[in-house]
DNA sequence: TAATTTATCACGGTTTTCCGTGAAAACAAA
DNA sequence: TTTGTTTTCACGGAAAACCGTGATAAATTA
């Protein structure tokens, strides 16, 4: 029998951080050396113990401090050699193509079985990457929606205008505001009309609500 | 050594279902049934082995078909001597309170260490309800932050006029739409400005959008 | 360096919203 | 049955938003 492989576990549910834990121990093959709440808890203890062989990370996506996608790029950063294994509850293309450019070896929702969970260690302690079916699917509508869906991009000024317009400053308070004349004000107000394909204030609003930008 | 207790456990989410089986396996005083990844599931098995004795059903809020809390309360009608005990990812005040209103026997957050969960249990088999600390709080806030934010009650036509305000359309277009006078909905649009009291069109905007009311 | 984008400002005219101040009828609740 | 709520309608004036049609300078990018 082979030394078995050293893991580290990262999530901020504690109660799944114990079930994974509970599952991955029943794994002879599998050597659990940390569990971790947040992203620098795991790179402090990789820094630290740089002498200890790990062989892969398995991490959530959502953590505080430092999230799962921080933590992957830095860990493919300061420690190539290191494997990483995303574990989330979302399915957010966006995430998974990050993820993917920044060199992750796998990913696998929260909703795959236990089975999909040790096949993918598996094939990732074995050299392989590892992306459930689901995902791949999940990226590919993505690459094609994204087509459909020209992503608006917006300037810097532009987004702060925006997000006082639908806080419900008027156009006045927002030239007053910025120390900018409120026709400046309103030719910002007309393109963000045009470029978010809007009809008034309520379309602007929506925009911004929706896209998160408040709070 | 007594009879060990049986329990049933429910989550939408695989991965977690495993971890918290994988979990409570390692208790010997507890022998788990069945886990399922609906509320309609447990329901059905509950219906069918009416014989068998189960004590405690654990599960999560967010599920498909059924979720958590109409799970309880189905229990709670058709089986009430069965305990209960909610575990969710989220702290929503609104749907503890629910909850507790349905006579749930326990809440705890997935934040919640192991520790926890098992105390949780035991108290719930013991006979006693258990809702944690934390929980407590949320609740006792919510009690709080409602009396200074007193749940504005809008009309069947206050909330149609509102969700067409929110989606573009002109005080001309709804009167049109509803086959009303546009004075009658300038009124309205007065009457949710200062019964919602905000500034203006982006505050309907804002509220609709923030309260689900479109889509 | 040339071309493009971004940020800034201007004006007149039209439409829409916002505000105050009503009021009447229908209906529900006390 | 009186009281309160909901739904409906009206007018005039002020404020703000919307539309078209510009322009200049700075910053970025190709």
């Amino acid at each position: 029998m082979n030394t078995p492989f050293s893991i580290i576990i990262a999530d901020d549910h504690s109660m799944f951080l114990d079930g994974l834990t509970s599952i991955l121990a029943e794994e002879p093959s599998i050597n659990i050396v940390l569990t971790a709440k947040t992203g620098t808890q795991v790179l402090k203890y990789l820094r630290i113990n740089t002498e200890e062989k790990i062989d892969l990370v398995i991490t959530d996506i959502n953590m505080p401090e430092m999230d799962g996608v921080e933590l992957n790029a830095a860990i493919k950063e300061e420690f190539p050699k290191i494997k990483t294994l995303v574990v989330s509850m979302l399915e957010d293309a966006k995430k998974i193509k990050t993820l993917t450019e920044a060199n992750a070896n796998g990913y696998i929702s929260k909703n795959a079985e236990k089975t999909e969970l040790l096949k993918a260690i598996k094939s990732i302690l074995d050299g392989q990457n590892y992306f459930s079916p689901r995902i791949k699917q999940v990226l590919m509508e993505a690459m094609f929606s994204e087509k459909s869906e020209p992503e608006i991009a917006l300037s810097k000024r532009e987004t702060e205008v925006l997000k006082l317009i639908a806080q419900e400053f008027t156009t006045q308070e927002i030239a007053d505001q910025l120390f900018l004349s409120k026709h400046t004000i309103e030719s910002y107000r007309k393109n963000l009309i045009s470029k978010l394909g809007v009809r008034n204030l309520a379309g602007l609003t929506r925009y911004a609500v929706e896209k998160g930008m408040l709070d």
